[in-house]
RNA sequence: GCCCCGAUGGUGUAGUGGCCUAUCAUGCAGCCCUGUCGAGGCUGCGACCCGGGUUCAAAUCCCGGUCGGGGCGCCA
């Protein structure tokens, strides 16, 4: 399941069980101590099988009732699924299961042939959602039981596959030249307009929750920082109940200065490539796992495919002309809605940009060069998104650096410029163009792990009507 | 906020007014067998979301509620 080669022996185990599996040959007659969960426990009379899982792989503990202590044996034996317990034993080669004549034979499997062992912890029976079981549990009934639910393979398998995606983006970034900060999370005022902010009480100070670091890392990157990047929580209080949106929602967050749009897209589109190769060439067991459940469940594989670089942009004013091709209704200066995602999708089925916005949809902080003009005469904006196929992944662009265009922004999209003194102080004493991007961590696992829903991917989402776990 | 759909053992389901003291799988309990291999065999346990209505008769039809799913809107 994953790589335990490098993991010291603890308090508990002398081995893992991954270790056990991936030097199975040299093991044979070693004395090792393992622990896990029982995920079945089989045979009532002088033998029992226990198939024994812990977070790096599932092997067989062998017992026999002469073996071992008598007290040692019942407790084992009767042990109910997911109960957790020790054994210690000598690694031998399993014996091979019987195969129908002329089938090829298959790989050697090895087993703990136990001679002591303990039973840490039973589990209650039934449990809520079965670990192995061949049944498919609804979405809602799998995360009220998470817990659980994490234990199953493939499960386990996309958290797993999501450290990796954020391990690989790090470090892309890094190279890059970029730090990496942190912007607080309780704020005074809503400072963008716009989304809903879940209010809160700062002592007696009334406060909300960040809908986003924006201004933050922008202030980060004026006061010389240059490059930054931030992993960390947003909050919306949008009564949305999409597969895409949650009220909680990771976003993974860069800005830098001297930089234009077009910059930040290259960053943007680098970062996708080097987590997609990255992935390809290193993580194909997580997706195998993956592909064995969408196997069981008659749904496509999904595959790694390494996105080209670059990516295709579609301006908004091809896009529009897309929609509208495609038999969509849009006026210029409209949302491109989820319909019309679909229609660009259509013949932009992967990642692709769609650059330069109508700067009246963007909000205040987004730049804007005065002799950019659509086709009609509306003022474009350095605003971009990035979409696969329908869903949008990012929004970033570059980000208005002139502090008087910055107020008349704020005036004009109907936001006082002195509720926003702690975030245009900081262009009063020089500025560098600077451009930045936030990406849904979320909504880029569903690409990778083709989960059709978000909260397949979170952890304990936060949704409209979920607050527990 | 709008539209559509759904709710049956712990879990996932069958069910379209009487054939339902409700199907199947999984689970759970027990027994048999036992170096099993998604082990197998046998026996048993366990459910119609809540409230009202229609009807001789409701899991099934109607109304309300609750919860869930899908779509849209809203949404940097």
């Amino acid at each position: 399941m994953r790589d335990s080669d490098n993991w010291a022996s603890t308090f508990y185990r002398s081995h893992t069980i991954g270790q056990i599996i991936s030097n199975g040959e040299d093991m044979i007659g070693q004395e090792v101590t393992i622990a896990g969960y029982a995920e079945s426990v089989r045979g009532r009379g002088g033998i029992c099988f226990v198939m024994l899982r812990d977070g790096t792989g599932k092997i067989q503990a062998f017992l026999k009732r002469e073996n071992l202590e008598d007290s040692t044996f019942e407790a084992i034996q009767s042990a109910s699924r997911e109960s957790t317990m020790v054994v210690t034993g000598k690694v031998a080669k399993k014996r091979p299961p019987k195969t129908p004549e002329g089938s090829p034979s298959p790989p050697p499997e090895y087993e703990v042939t136990v001679a002591s062992g303990e039973l840490l912890t039973t589990a209650h029976a039934p449990l809520p959602v079965g670990v192995i079981d061949d049944v498919n549990v609804g979405l809602d009934t799998r995360l009220d039981n998470r817990h659980l639910d994490l234990r199953r393979r493939h499960v386990n398998a996309m958290f797993i596959l999501r450290s990796k995606v954020l391990q690989y983006g790090r470090e892309h970034l890094i190279q890059e030249g970029f730090n990496e900060i942190n912007s607080p999370k309780i704020i005074a005022s809503a400072s963008e307009g716009g989304t809903n902010l879940f209010p809160m009480m700062y002592f007696d100070t009334p406060a909300y929750l960040s809908q986003s670091p924006q201004l933050y890392k922008q202030l980060a990157v004026l006061g010389g920082l240059e490059r930054v990047f931030e992993i960390g929580p947003a909050f919306r209080a949008e009564k949305h109940d999409t597969y895409r949106h949650l009220n909680e929602f990771v976003s993974f967050d860069i800005e830098a200065a001297w930089c234009d749009d077009e910059d930040v897209m290259g960053v943007l589109e680098r970062m996708i490539h080097t987590i997609w190769k990255s992935v390809a060439e290193q993580d194909s067991h997580l997706i195998e796992i993956i592909n064995e459940y969408r196997d069981s469940q008659d749904l496509d594989p999904v595959v790694v495919e390494v996105p080209k670089i670059p990516f295709p942009r579609i301006s908004y004013d091809e896009a529009v002309k897309i929609v509208r091709e495609g038999g969509g209704a849009i006026e210029w200066g409209d949302d491109i809605e989820s319909h019309h995602c679909d229609l660009i999708a259509e013949k932009h089925p992967g990642f692709h940009f769609i650059p330069r916005w109508p700067m009246s949809m963007k909000p205040f902080y987004i730049h804007h060069k005065e002799q950019e003009k659509s086709a009609d005469g509306g003022q474009l904006s350095r605003g971009f998104d990035l979409n696969y196929g329908r869903d949008e992944m990012t929004s970033g662009g570059q980000r208005e650096h002139r502090f008087e265009v910055l107020e008349n922004n704020l005036r004009s999209m109907g936001l006082d410029p002195n509720d926003f003194t702690f975030y245009t102080d900081g262009f009063r004493y020089g500025a560098p163009p600077h451009a930045g991007w936030g990406l849904g961590v979320a909504r880029l696992l569903m690409v990778l792990t083709g989960a059709g829903n978000v909260r397949e991917v979170v952890l304990f989402p936060r949704d409209r009507s979920r607050v527990t776990p």
